[in-house]
DNA sequence: CTGACGATTCACT
DNA sequence: GTGAATCGTCAGC
């Protein structure tokens, strides 16, 4: 499997990455134990001018540094007290763009999946959104700063190209806060793909 | 040091 | 549709 490599991440534009994160392979790696999935939903969040960024206006703490640092890296966070979202980070240094990862297919290791999960049968909610995609993964918040250009965690390239026609959009999840960016189409989903979080209701 | 709250999920009405 | 679970983070004192 071919990792993507840092020029593929250190590229500035955020939604294009987003799109073509889509159909590619999501992959852990830790304690011998290795589990793959499709990338089916992703969110992107364009830096300082997103009021849904955590890094809007140029915020800087501790948490948020990591969106600051080297492209392609893991930004993982605690939400809700709960909920461990991983993001990739994209562009250069000091431009804090993000990739959230909000739902996979089950490609591989799908027995420790269910493990993980706690449920007794595959089903199509198993890494269904971005709290499910790092449970099934085995994902925490313990991972951010992890290098994906390493063997822990990573995406790899896959041979089916997603077509354009079978990306749709929609405003992102959850981030109603952000006023006139809240309706921006910059969550990005495989049409008709079951492993997708949410209602279905396409913007195009 | 303190309190308010979130890029969510799931069970229940 | 509504509400509870649950805790690290951060602004404000």
């Amino acid at each position: 499997m071919e990792k993507l490599d840092l020029e593929f991440y250190e590229r500035p534009n955020v939604l294009r990455i987003a799109h073509e994160l889509l159909g590619r392979l999501l992959v852990t790696n830790w304690n011998g134990n290795q589990t793959i999935g499709r990338i089916v939903e992703v969110e992107a969040y364009d830096g300082i001018v997103d009021k849904a960024s955590h890094a809007y206006g140029g915020r800087r703490t501790p948490r948020t540094e990591i969106m600051y640092g080297r492209a392609g890296t893991a930004y993982v966070y605690l939400c809700y007290g709960l909920h461990h979202l991983f993001n990739i980070v994209t562009n250069k240094r000091d431009i804090p763009h993000a990739i959230l990862i909000r739902a996979l297919e089950p490609v591989g290791g799908t027995e420790l999946m269910l493990k993980r999960t706690g449920k007794p049968d595959m089903d199509y909610s198993i890494a269904s959104g971005p709290g499910n995609v790092s449970k099934a993964m085995g994902i925490a918040t313990r991972h951010s700063g992890v290098d994906l250009l390493g063997n822990q965690i990573f995406i790899a390239e896959d041979r089916h190209a997603i077509k354009k026609a079978d990306i749709a959009s929609s405003p992102r999840i959850g981030v109603d806060y952000a006023a006139e960016d809240a309706g921006l189409p910059y969550r990005l989903f495989i049409r008709d793909n079951p492993f997708v979080s949410g209602k279905k209701k396409l913007v195009k």
